[in-house]
RNA sequence: GGGCGAUUAGCUCAGUUGGUUAGAGCGUUCCCCUCACACGGGAGAGGUCCAAGGUUCAAGUCCUUGAUCGCCCACCA
């Protein structure tokens, strides 16, 4: 029997079906009846617009791998995948799509327009689904998660009501981040900082009734017209005469007082700040302190309203022009200078944000911080890398309170009905909610004002921030506010992994709101998340960020199809050292790819090879049955190999368990990839090969079980960084015809039985003899297919067994005609190439006369570099302090080492004497 | 203004408690289409670990200062 596959890998095919397989079978949903150690975790929800970019590739090969290597080490294993409805975001998509059409959504009306976007979240939504499937993700796709769909819906209805009641949630007219182009309140994250080549304009504010005059400073002179005040600090010598004056605000004529405030800088400007309390937070916060009016001289879309008296209806810029030429024309403006400034603006659509005064619901955030804060702090919340931790508690000790209203059609409505009779405010009585036109909505419709009992109620017609929906997604996903069965075995999670640009978003929102909305005494119980890895952003191969105004964007499935999913998600992994950025390059994946196509051949090989199994009599069963295969290693006459490579995977095992236990991807996945080429392909495979059909039948039986052993172990190792193509050779080994997946079996367990420090020192010796002879034929310039003859000589006996006992793989590999051991040391002839090292001298003979000359250059640079190093070791050593101080270790090893390179440096100078 | 990170081979990056000859991938040079794999095999070259001080028997690793680059936070009119 043999197996045939293709000789090169090619995973478009492999890939495509596998992810079928996976998702139509409901691989990866928990089995229902299943106890054990549950291992829980939350796909952070891509919002429903877009598609699958680069970063959420990075993430989903985080978590899968975490999730898989979980799954496989036999816990009870639970990716929630879903996605977010993405208020503003999606909104501005489907607004995009119809101006195209020539529509505005007011035009719509609020229920059309909903309709509209429903349409577009099932377009967009299905094709999210769709890749991410064919991405291969390991999620339980019967538990996938809308933010909208209805039993979340009730979840953010109960949490905010819950919230209001408790007083948490509050309704104010404070100032806030607005979006003049998304019309809608936005909050303090959702405002981007951009810094900006800005001007300060000086302005002459003449006091009533006299010559004399202010000078302000201001970068935004046409807030001007909305000027209630002008401060200056009580302390200030300029000023202390004019405080309590009035002066007539220019252009408008409006009489305005000079007040005092503490919170005036005397350095900055002139010490002197015009006050416009509803137009700049700092100047609001004073207003409120001096009761000063609050003139709005803006409208909504930022153009001057009717307050702005002979500017109105200018766009804000325009108008700004305008009174500065106007103000140059009255001989009022003192000077302008360049003024370097940071300018907040949309972080969806960059059009540059206005304080705006309005009506708008907040969230109290302190006391919700409080315990999130105690949770990091007291480690019941583990954050990693440790920066990130500093950063998320920073934020939570200066935390100020959330503006969570939106002025949107897009959202979960806030559940608040106002009178239009007594203005008073009435909640819906409960969460519930019903479906309409397919769609959630509130049930529980107040019939009368709570207050005076009128029937003018209308609803409130905000929604809430997107993230406040996200901010519930670990247990709104769980069933909450139901106590389902969900809930009480995957809650809390057990880890999230995110990226740091939504540290504050996100994260630190679901970790307060977990702690104050869920059951239990204690945090523990509460918290939404053990643990948090925060991951780093992919970026393109300069390692500058990608976007697509740069174009420098990579689309993941381009991608895939060019090079195969394993590939790509095998570079992430490899390049995901935590705390740093990925600079992705094509070159890189297409490393990866060839490192698919590598265990694939390995495959093959095996496959190719079967028939020598059968020929020395062994059938399927015997080569590679679990029973048999646990048995492993298998040993023979000379059981070098197999215990050098069992000791390998010892190690191996170890350590990849113990990185992915510690997020560091990179180091698991370089381990088994050095493993797998460097010990397995370049060394066991090779060192295999002439007994996998050699006389010796012992020796064949246990070469090739050992070989089948340690392929299946490694595929397994494999697994979660390379789901696809294990599966794929999973499947394809004669073993495993009715097996259902290999992410189903065990993942390795380190075995410390297999450790075999000895096998691992003889096997470093033999490839330090092959390295040697192959260094030496190649400096030689020798033709490769020239057969040699070698002599060894050592004076340690077991240097010169092991050399005979591994006769066969030497020859194999070096591909010498004959090798002789011999104790005594060889004469100094030129017609051999000689090399020595400290524990043996080889001596090639390439059957034409060497190039002395070129020998003894080598042997002098050799004996040269010894030199130095002994010389700068034996002071070292000579050091009294470095004696006393350093432990017996270090000195002994030293000495060691010393003697050794002098052992060597002795052979090289005899060897010099004989040839010159 | 506050905080954080980076600086190691031509390029992109690893290097967890300080310890003997600092690694990887790609690129590059030379040899080889050897019966799993040219998406391969073999052998090389290439680094005063940003700078200057300091701690230590010992520093790429710890401390201080500086330079350059990047990021985050921030109500500096």
């Amino acid at each position: 029997m043999s197996i045939e596959i293709p000789k090169a890998y090619e995973p478009q095919e492999i890939e495509r079906h596998r992810a079928q397989v996976w998702f139509e079978t409901q691989l990866y949903r928990p089995p229902d009846d299943s106890r054990g150690e549950v291992f829980s975790i939350v796909l952070p929800p891509p919002n429903v617009t877009g598609s699958i970019h680069i970063g959420h590739m990075l993430e989903h090969t985080q978590i899968d791998i975490i999730v898989r290597w979980k799954r496989m080490q036999g816990f009870k294993t639970l990716w929630l995948p879903g996605m977010d409805h993405a208020g503003i975001a999606t909104q501005v998509v489907v607004e995009r799509q119809l101006a195209a059409e020539g529509l505005k959504r007011e035009q719509l009306g609020r229920e059309e327009f909903e309709r509209r976007v429903w349409q577009w979240k099932a377009e967009s939504g299905g094709k999210i689904k769709d890749q991410m499937i064919r991405l291969g993700v390991s999620c339980d796709w019967t538990r996938a998660r809308f933010t909208l769909d209805p039993p979340l819906y009730r979840a953010v209805m109960e949490a905010f009501l819950r919230l209001h009641r408790e007083g948490l949630i509050y309704r104010g007219r404070y100032m806030v981040n607005w979006c003049p182009r998304c019309q809608t309140a936005l909050s303090d994250l959702e405002t981007v900082h951009e810094s900006h080549e800005g001007k300060l304009w000086f302005i002459r504010y003449p006091v009533k009734a006299s010559n004399e005059f202010i000078i302000v400073a201001t970068t935004r002179p046409e807030t001007m017209l909305g000027d209630t005040a002008v401060a200056v600090h009580p302390d200030d010598e300029r000023y202390k005469t004019l405080i309590g004056k009035t002066l007539i605000l220019p252009l408008v004529n409006r009489e305005i007082p000079v007040i005092a405030d503490d919170s005036v800088d005397r350095e900055f400007g002139t010490g002197a700040v015009k006050v416009t309390p509803a137009h700049d937070p700092n100047d609001f916060a004073m207003g409120q302190r001096h009761k000063l009016a609050e003139i709005d001289v803006m409208t909504p879309d930022a153009h001057i309203s009717a307050a702005g008296g002979p500017y109105a209806g200018l766009e804000r810029f325009a108008a700004r022009e305008k009174i500065v030429q106007d103000l140059k024309a009255q001989g009022l403006l003192e000077k302008t200078t360049n003024h370097p400034m940071s300018i907040a603006i949309c972080d969806r659509c960059k059009t540059i944000v206005e304080p705006r005064l309005s009506v708008q619901w907040f969230c109290k955030m302190k006391p919700l911080a409080a315990p999130a804060i105690e949770a990091v702090e007291r480690d019941v919340l583990s954050i990693v890398p440790e920066n990130q931790r500093k950063i998320f508690l920073d934020w939570l000790a200066n935390i100020r309170d959330w503006c969570i209203s939106r002025q949107l059609w897009w959202g979960h409505r806030i559940p608040i009905w106002h009178c239009g009779k007594c203005g008073a405010m009435t909640p819906a009585s409960d969460s519930k909610v019903e479906i309409v036109n397919g769609h959630a909505q509130i049930a529980s419709v107040p019939h009368a004002c709570g207050k005076c009992g009128s029937k003018e109620l209308t609803q409130d017609p905000d929604v809430l921030d997107t993230w406040f929906s996200s901010g519930l997604w670990p247990f709104s996903t769980l069933g909450w506010p139901d106590d389902t069965e969900d809930l009480r075995t995957f809650y809390p999670t057990s880890l999230l992994i995110s990226g740091y640009d939504i540290l504050f978003f996100w994260d630190a929102r679901m970790t307060m709101l977990g702690l104050h909305l869920m059951r239990g005494d204690t945090l523990e119980e509460r918290i939404p998340f053990h643990q948090l890895y925060v991951h780093a952003i992919v970026r393109d191969p300069h390692g500058i960020k990608m976007s697509k105004t740069r174009g420098n964007v990579v689309d993941p499935l381009e991608i895939i199809e060019k090079h195969g999913t394993d590939a790509l998600r095998f570079a992430l992994a490899v390049m995901a050292a935590p705390g740093t950025d990925i600079a992705l390059s094509e070159e890189r994946i297409i490393g990866y790819r060839a490192f698919a196509n590598k265990i694939w051949n390995a495959a093959r090989f095996l496959f190719f090879n079967l028939e020598k199994a059968e020929a020395a009599g062994l059938t399927i069963d015997e080569l590679a049955a679990p029973e048999i295969r646990a048995k492993a290693p298998y040993t023979a006459a000379d059981a070098l190999p197999h215990r050098w490579i069992f000791s390998r995977l010892a190690s191996v095992t170890a350590q990849v368990n113990d990185a992915l236990e510690n997020f560091r991807f990179h180091e698991a996945a370089h381990v088994v990839y050095h493993f797998f080429w460097g010990d397995f392909c370049d060394w066991y495979i090779e060192w295999l090969k002439p007994q996998l059909s050699s006389q010796n039948r012992e020796e064949t039986v246990a070469s090739w079980r050992n070989l089948f052993a340690v392929f299946e172990y490694a595929l397994r190792l494999l697994h979660p960084f390379m789901p696809f193509l294990t599966e794929e050779l999973w499947h394809r080994l004669p073993q495993n015809a009715d097996a259902k997946s290999i992410s189903l079996e065990s993942f390795p367990i380190a075995n410390p039985v297999w450790s075999d420090p000895a096998a691992e020192e003889q096997m470093a010796l033999l490839q330090e003899l092959i390295g040697t002879v192959r260094n030496a034929r190649a400096e030689a310039k020798l033709d490769a297919k020239k057969k040699l003859a070698a002599e060894l000589s050592s004076e340690k006996t077991s240097v010169r067994e092991l050399a005979e006992r591994n006769l066969e793989p030497l020859l194999r590999l070096s591909y010498l005609t004959e090798l002789k051991i011999q104790e005594q040391p060889f004469g100094t002839a030129g017609d051999a190439l000689v090399r020595t090292t400290a524990q043996f001298e080889l001596r090639i003979r390439t059957g034409e006369v060497a190039d002395v000359q070129a020998e003894i250059a080598k042997l002098k640079k050799e004996k040269a570099r010894l030199k130095q190093d002994i010389e700068t070791k034996q002071s070292r050593l000579a050091d009294t302090t470095f004696r006393s101080r350093a432990p017996e270790e270090i000195v002994r090893g030293l000495e060691a080492t010393v003697a050794e390179r002098q052992r060597e440096y002795q052979k090289i100078v005899d060897r010099l004497t004989g040839l010159v």
